[in-house]
DNA sequence: TTGTAGGCGTTATCAT
DNA sequence: ATGATAACGCCTACAA
């Protein structure tokens, strides 16, 4: 079922049938109405690619997502879906892994399917720094801060990673811990992770307390799993603490499990503090004290920014998304 | 860039290019070194439009993944993509929510993007019924049983939900419980939850052990609040029980949760039992008991069946997946 | 308002 | 082994 099929059963010309089918306005009412009911009626649904290749490009937003497991970016995902449904776009989402070149691959996928924009759900700014610039349509990067990467058509739309980790282990010294350990996430590979190293370096060298990462803080990738052995790692250490910064709340469930295993309970024996805020934190026992990301209002305005600069091709904008700092359950106040 | 320009540069005609691009045999060595190094210097790349127009088809494998907030899908998707990678077609991955009908935007797609399979996450049969016979092209249903619809060209993979079901609730009427509660999921639009239902009528009936849905069950959606939420209406219906079957992992984590702020403590005077095995579990405190699906195992025999059937053109296959009994630590006898 | 025709980048069928 | 050329389904000047 072809528009030229279309055109036959209307006896309209190929050309009238085209113009009905995408609401151009030099078509008569009449003209318009049989087409369409035909269309209809047959089932007709139109070959993207013969439009696509005639118009050089699609309707289409790319988001793509660095990381399928995270749970953050597939509750941003179901925003960006709707938000997308009810605008003249389309979306379409490419999963890569973490480890991966995000840049690279959307470079690919911009040749491939000629996308209009972009929105990354994560991303490295050493990738971007590398390989952005053979990208020319507008890019949203999510989660991340793009403001000095200075791309024109790169706008960004994130939280303040480095102060919300400040602030996560300034309650803690808050509370009167002193001895304090971190387990942190890779910063090799993302900015995330790197940022929220320096904001807790911030946190101690801002209260004047020393931190020596040698034997309080221990790098692992974000799961369940490798918090927990983390956590264990740090116990082993035999330098005992009263506190944890997970620099992720997927890492801090592993450690209060850890704890737990090792007979300390939290937060009597040592507090711990997340950053993400899972809804799942909130159902965990004890409820995982944490600072959260707005993650839904992040994605929203990221697919604002990416629509606004699209229709009125206005510049690049960057934007912060406040975060809030969870009470939870986890955390109590030092002994003396 | 084009095959035409490379035609241009390279002194070919656009048909060798053609031909020495894809790898067909009767081009000449030198043809094919000057044309692939060209390619290569000026970064070409196909117009994907172009090619599936004239081919009518694309190496494309769609994966429609019903609900983007499962975990368990996020999981089947890592093993999924990676598979596909390793093959010679392409993976397209289509979120859609929940309550969707999944093979009426089957339909749609099959139209749209002329993919070669499909592989469903998630999905209901009754939708099946109503609209599979308007897909030609082989498909697999992932977590569901599709044998009794009795396509020629669907396949499916799955986990037996009623006997999993059936066997939780069979390990608490082993320790003892007799006022049990269930939370379930929808049974509306799942077979899931209405499989894992009746597995759980099943469990009773078989042990002569009556069963009052008015009283013992209560139906929610799969999230931790509405674990929590069902459980608290569940203790305020005021008939005393001693366990919990959660038909969802969520919904147990919430479960756990709403008994804890009551003043009820796991296992000790509550027992509660999960259906999923959510990596989570396993670092929960306590650890969740639970019934694992074996998801990733699901995944990739679906994406195995799927590639089969494409090259094979052999029939629909049915396979079950077997189940393991977590013990984890939410469980204790029944006082007597 | 409608019809005609050229072309988007590829592949495939012919000849050569 | 290579080249010319006709599709694939659609859009869009341009003509009528």
């Amino acid at each position: 079922m072809t528009i030229k099929d279309l055109a036959e059963k209307t006896g309209y010309s190929v050309g009238t049938v085209s113009r009905a089918l995408n609401g151009m306005p030099d078509v008569s009412k009449k003209a318009r109405a049989v087409i369409l009911r035909a269309a209809a009626e047959s089932g007709y649904e139109p070959n993207l690619n013969a439009k696509q290749l005639k118009q050089q490009h699609s309707a289409l937003i790319l988001a793509i997502v660095r990381g399928a497991r995270n749970e953050l970016f597939g509750m941003m995902l179901v925003v960006i879906q709707s938000l997308i449904a009810q605008s003249p776009y389309r979306l379409e989402t490419d999963y890569i892994d973490e480890e991966e070149d995000e840049v690279h691959r959307a470079v690919q996928l911009c040749r491939e399917k000629k996308p209009l924009g972009i929105l990354f759900l994560g991303g490295s700014s050493r990738n971007f720094q590398e390989g952005f610039e053979n990208i020319r349509i507008p890019a949203v990067l999510l989660t991340n801060d793009a403001r000095e990467l200075g791309f024109s058509n790169l706008s960004s739309v994130s939280t303040d990673d480095a102060l919300a980790s400040q602030t996560a282990v300034e309650r803690l010294l808050d509370l009167g811990h002193r001895d304090i350990v971190i387990i942190g996430g890779p910063r090799e590979n993302s900015d995330t992770g790197r940022q929220r190293y320096e904001g807790c370096v911030s946190a101690f060298a801002g209260r004047g307390i020393p931190f020596h990462p040698e034997q309080q803080y221990r790098e692992s990738r974000y799961s369940y799993r490798e918090g927990y052995q983390a956590a264990l790692a740090l116990l082993d250490r035999n330098q005992p603490f009263t506190a944890v910064f997970a620099m992720a709340d997927v890492l801090a469930v592993g450690a209060v499990r850890a704890l737990r295993d090792r007979g300390l309970k939290v937060p009597r024996d040592v507090s711990v503090i997340g950053i993400d805020g899972l809804p799942l934190g909130d159902f965990l026992c004890p409820r995982l004290s944490t600072v959260r990301q707005e993650v839904e209002e992040m994605a929203r305005r990221g697919v604002t920014i990416l629509l606004d600069v699209l229709e009125n091709h206005g510049p690049a904008r960057h934007e912060t998304v406040p975060f809030t700092l969870l009470p939870g359950e986890s955390l109590a106040a030092a002994k003396p």
